[in-house]
DNA sequence: AGCGCATATGTAAAGCATTACATCATGCTT
DNA sequence: AAGCATGATGTAATGCTTTACATATGCGCT
């Protein structure tokens, strides 16, 4: 491996000139930058980036913590975050925390080890290890909170209007007619998941049926759909069902089937993220797109921005979503 | 951000010890050991690790490149290889190529640049700016290829038998009466799809059937699974179509449907993969599971062994497969 | 008492790129 | 022709850690 002294010693010139035909080639005159570029090409000579690291204090290196990876909701956000820290010239850093705050805490570590420039995490829960960092520096604390946000602390974040989604899932439902419908939440811990409830509320006030509403409590896996799905179809006269997660609606569509009814002429499903399987599953899912490789792509591009500013720059962006009406839901029955 | 320097002043040592404390804690006397690691706790020191990687040219990082994070069945081995990773004290920078040459070399650029310490890289097709680095150190180089292999290559790899399970499944096609079997390949670039229609090949000879095989050409995608599906339908009375991805059966239950015909009773179909929601399609798909969180996991360590060892070790582990029958199978309509 | 060895710690170089500041040359102005 | 601005390049410090080698201390042994 060759270093810029190498170059320097071989093209006859100082480092500084080898160094300033890389970053700032206008200082250089063009005879000098041609015989120093062509020397790089012999040696095939690439910048040590620890060095530059060293001496710039910028690793060019963002971390995104995902709580689990194989769920295609964030993968699909990983997707658009590793595109805009691309560009950036950035490159990104996984890590799979897989709901473990332990995990969390131990990636978290990177930002404060400078290992990394920025985080952008899913999932609500701001690392513990982090507060300190946040109370000092506020919102320019280079930490963005994907898909969920943290109400009460200076993070930015990128998400959806989850209450308004949700009121327009249940108005659409209303409209079929059902009067009876059961909810499968997120973690009660999770703010998305409860502004999704309120909306869910606030509509089912506006349509008079705020009483016949049941609640189950998931965890936006499939199988916690199944067995809160189960639990509405035995003990409350549901028509309708819809889950804060599409994995939930999936668990609650095979409990469908399990109990001898089908979808939807007996109960409706619906489902929140529309992941890339909905479409597939029969009756196709209807449910709420989010778009999530926008938001992996608004994360970064927000994180970027405090890091660059250093000014005050607390935001909260939120991105459209869409009601995605498939066949997994109908009118009720006559 | 308090440095080595500071921790040695505050605890009155040099900054060797401090390093010692850390490194080699049994070299450094017990009550001298104890001051500095409390200084430490105090001042929260944490070793600047580009400073660290530039005196030992050692990053703690792997580069795990992948040609779609989107798809579950590539999110599953990167789940493997960063458990692993994490557990040997690297952490994984993500590559997300989407299948571009151009994205490949551009990320295999780190491991030149020795910004990473080795490279997992998922898909065929080694980029050719290691093709230098990998002839020069042969079975050395650290780089490992996950679940796909590259023949006549010193580039070792995790995979399963490809052309073993391939054969698995015409097999049980075979003893379900069909004869007249659709095949939707991968591109053909790729040696484990060659792999898999190979076994193909042999299994049908074995039962006679070859002459029928009508081979359509995929390239793993939902959409090409729809279009070659589509032709082998109209085209050729197959009863059953085996795809070489998950995806592709999607595809193809798709085009059996669109058909106006039904999955299995008229036309089987069968994946590969088994991807999260291969159990959840109706009907559930009839697949080949691979291990792929396994294949991460051992694609990370078999990469840990050659950076380690530095001997001569070029290996091609293959994992176990597992023929997975479920609902949209059946045997031939009399 | 003197020697040697083990243990504990310090000194200082090295790893490589960036960049503020210094130096030098050139050409223009008056 | 002297003076100066401008442009081009060099010098050297800096960032922080690791580690080979040097030094110092203490102990046991003869």
């Amino acid at each position: 491996m060759s270093s810029i002294i190498d170059v320097a010693r071989r093209a006859a010139v100082s480092t500084a000139t080898v160094s300033r035909v890389l970053s700032k080639p206008a200082l250089v005159k063009a005879a000098t930058r041609d015989r120093v570029l062509k020397v790089i090409e012999e040696l095939k000579y690439e910048p040590n980036r620890a060095a530059r690291t060293l001496r710039t204090s910028r690793a060019s290196k963002i971390l995104v913590t995902v709580p689990d990876i194989s769920n295609p909701f964030f993968a699909n956000i990983i997707r658009g975050a590793e595109e805009a820290a691309r560009h950036a010239g950035y490159s990104v850093i996984l890590g799979d925390t897989r709901y473990d705050p332990e995990l969390e805490s131990q990636y978290a570590l990177m930002l404060l080890r400078r290992e990394v420039d920025g985080l952008v995490f899913l999932g609500h829960r701001v690392p513990d290890i982090l507060s300190d960092m946040i109370s000092e520096q506020g919102s320019n604390a280079a930490v963005v909170n994907g898909c969920e946000y943290s109400p009460g602390l200076p993070v930015s974040s990128v998400h959806i209007d989850n209450a308004g989604a949700a009121a327009e899932m249940i108005d659409y439902l209303a409209s079929l007619g059902h009067s009876s419908i059961g909810i499968i939440t997120g973690p009660l811990a999770s703010p998305i998941s409860s502004d999704r409830l309120k909306g869910v509320r606030s509509a089912a006030k506006r349509h008079g049926i705020q009483a016949s509403l049941q609640i189950g409590k998931g965890d936006y896996s499939v199988g916690s759909g199944f067995t809160e799905a189960q639990k509405l179809i035995r003990n409350h006269a549901v028509t309708a069902i819809f889950c804060f997660s599409d994995e939930m609606a999936i668990g609650a569509s095979e409990a469908v089937a399990a109990a001898g009814l089908s979808c939807p002429q007996d109960i409706s499903v619906a489902g929140f993220d529309d992941i890339r399987f909905a479409r597939f599953l029969r009756p196709s899912l209807t449910t709420i797109a989010q778009p999530t490789v926008e938001i992996g792509l608004q994360a970064v591009h927000l994180l970027l921005e405090i890091m660059n500013d250093g000014q005050e720059s607390l935001r909260n962006i939120t991105l459209p979503h869409d009601l995605i009406v498939r066949k997994s839901t109908a009118a009720r029955k006559a």
